[in-house]
DNA sequence: TAAACACATGAACAACTATTCATATGAAAG
DNA sequence: CTTTCATATGAATAGTTGTTCATGTGTTTA
């Protein structure tokens, strides 16, 4: 006759301390690996990766993003704002139009990490 | 006086034609682009990218998991299944319980990219 | 066989997000 | 100053997604 049906608890744990210990210690704090997601997240939504793509190639105006990926002006540039947000593209006034280019460094290495895996 | 509001053109191109020919040739096709996004998604929420990190350290059972997570049994089994789908953990069975593993060494190079990105 | 345990899974709901539409801003040209 | 062009942005909407709740599956033990 079961007492209660609190599903919290796995006979203590299956895995020793010492793995529990290590997990606390090398665990990054919450709010690093919240920032971690959130940066994933960006790189999760295939108009933005198409953007940095083409950002790797050169700088470009948003007009040109927007005929290159077939889509409005609107859309890219709400898109934009979010990289630029991310400090993942970085901007050049000149006139009227507004040049895009790439931040960082890292933003290559990490879409060409996730490539590696993709093309497998 | 106005004649048409059709906003789909910056007069024709701000970049050269060789710029466009160029980002024709180097991007991959549509389907990689958002196989790639969609791998990053897997990324883009901190229970996944906390459950990951616990596996950097040992397999673990999806109890002890929820456990170190402090969040339900289910929680954690469905982003368990679809780190699966997406071959990023694989697992083996003992008995009644279920240890997950790392399915690859990608992931561990594509969380640490990001870590540096974050870590400014 | 029946009960208990570890895990998986379908449905439902709330929260979030990408695009569209309409409009605003800011710069250059007439 | 007015118009035009390039871009930005707020609101609205449709689509997606993470968690919860309830329940199902599979394994072990009594």
């Amino acid at each position: 006759m079961p007492e209660d049906n609190n599903a919290e608890r796995c006979e203590l744990m299956h895995v020793h301390q010492d793995i529990v210990d290590r997990v606390n210690q090398q665990m990054p704090e919450d709010e690093i690996l919240f920032d971690l997601a959130e940066l994933f997240k960006i790189f999760g939504d295939s108009t933005r990766i198409k953007i940095l793509y083409l950002l790797f190639e050169s700088e470009m105006c948003v007009c040109d993003i927007a005929q290159l990926l077939k889509m409005t002006q609107s859309a890219i540039s709400h898109q934009l704002q979010v990289l630029k947000k991310s400090k993942l593209v970085k901007y050049r006034r000149d006139g009227k139009t507004v040049f895009y280019s790439l931040a960082d460094g890292h933003v290559r290495t990490i879409i060409d990490q996730g490539m590696e895996h993709v093309a497998e």
